[in-house]
DNA sequence: CACTAAAGCGGAGGCGCCTCCGTTTATTTA
DNA sequence: TAAATAAACGGAGGCGCCTCCGCTTTAGTG
């Protein structure tokens, strides 16, 4: 997650050297893109650019050269938080018994949605322009989803006849959820909900 | 289609009072459309707003009291170009034989995408923003169709085993073909073809 | 360390967007 | 026709986008 350039959507066939960039100019990229994850957190994709390259303290022109477009600045955001978020998969499993560690992931896991809420217009042409990146994404969400999912299971702590499949389901019920005020709350209550049905039933001795 | 403002995207329940514009502001409406309608075929969507202003003979402040985003624009010229298409329907069909009517506006069908290939992202936006102008606009443009094919069928001139959907079947094929620099060309082939086979087996005495 | 080429920097400048509001004009009323 | 007023005009001004290119810094070399 900390590697460097992270290549904007390599082309069709293979991945050439990416070479590596430059002391001061991989600081500046990191610099823009953590200014430019806040910023468009706070105010959305149409964050001014001028004024990410303001708080990042580089010129405008630094932050075209690294970022063509808006687009490759927000897909590079976007990817780095997704890691994240699956990185923090592996992290709270080593922490906590496996039932925790799912629930506090999926309460994250709205977290990072409720960020991301009446962005879905620009996302959508973002995966409308480069649906691969989406895929990718998603496989990576699943794929940590269904590793917390297996684990509790295996040790026990929530019944077996479900799968990270009907999580997922499940948790795709609260993006697709009207985006009224109180939605973080709700949906916070809506995995609560779930745990406590995942728990129910549970074989103290695993599957 | 000469009527003065084609409102906006009524409200839900029922249309209000539309009000007449004074006649300078009504006259400046019309410019601007003119010009827009001209500037988005050789530009596209994205084409300067000011320099429509401009060549319009009005200030850019006009232009956005009469259009206060520029999906406003669009819409009111993509749709005076559908209702130019339609209205040709009829046009044809009084001074040809049914099928050559049916065959030119085809033709002109074809010229009227032809124009808008590329603008595809931006129209999709527009659609998803506001659905009913799509559908609104191809049901009239599916009626255009289908009396044009009716006709024929009835003069005898094609052959009577095929309706307007396979016809606009057909032509949905023309719309989605990818978008090669011969693209025009091999659309205006394939009426060609389209038509021949139609003709084809026509009941000398009418279906 | 001195030197150099390549890599990177950054901001001025030109353009477009959109708002705001003082000025102009069409229409109504007397 | 003149006055009154609501409607419409239009462009200056502030901001953001993006490109271009002369200047600075880094990484390598002797």
């Amino acid at each position: 997650m900390d590697d460097q350039q992270t290549a904007t959507a390599q082309g069709p066939r293979e991945a050439a050297a990416p070479k590596p960039l430059r002391a001061d100019a991989q600081r500046n990229r990191d610099r823009l893109v953590e200014v430019a994850a806040t910023a468009f957190a706070e105010q959305g994709v149409d964050a001014s650019l001028e004024e990410i390259a303001r708080k990042a303290g580089v010129g405008i022109g630094t932050l075209y050269r690294h970022f063509p477009t808006r687009e490759h600045l927000v897909e590079v955001v976007y990817r780095r938080e997704v890691e994240a978020l699956c990185a923090a998969a592996d992290d709270l499993a080593s922490h906590h018994p496996a039932d925790v560690a799912l629930e506090q992931w999926m309460q994250r896991f709205v977290d990072y949605i409720a960020t991301k809420r009446g962005l879905a217009a620009s996302l959508r042409i973002l995966f409308n322009t480069n649906s691969a990146v989406f895929s990718d994404m998603s496989g990576r969400v699943s794929l940590a989803l269904r590793q917390l999912v297996e684990a509790a299971v295996a040790e026990g702590s929530i019944r077996s006849d479900i799968d990270a499949s009907d999580v997922l389901h499940a948790l795709g019920g609260i993006y697709s959820a009207p985006d009224t005020k109180d939605w973080r709350d709700r949906s916070r209550r809506l995995v609560k909900l779930l745990m406590d049905g995942l728990r129910f039933g549970a074989g103290k001795g695993g599957g």
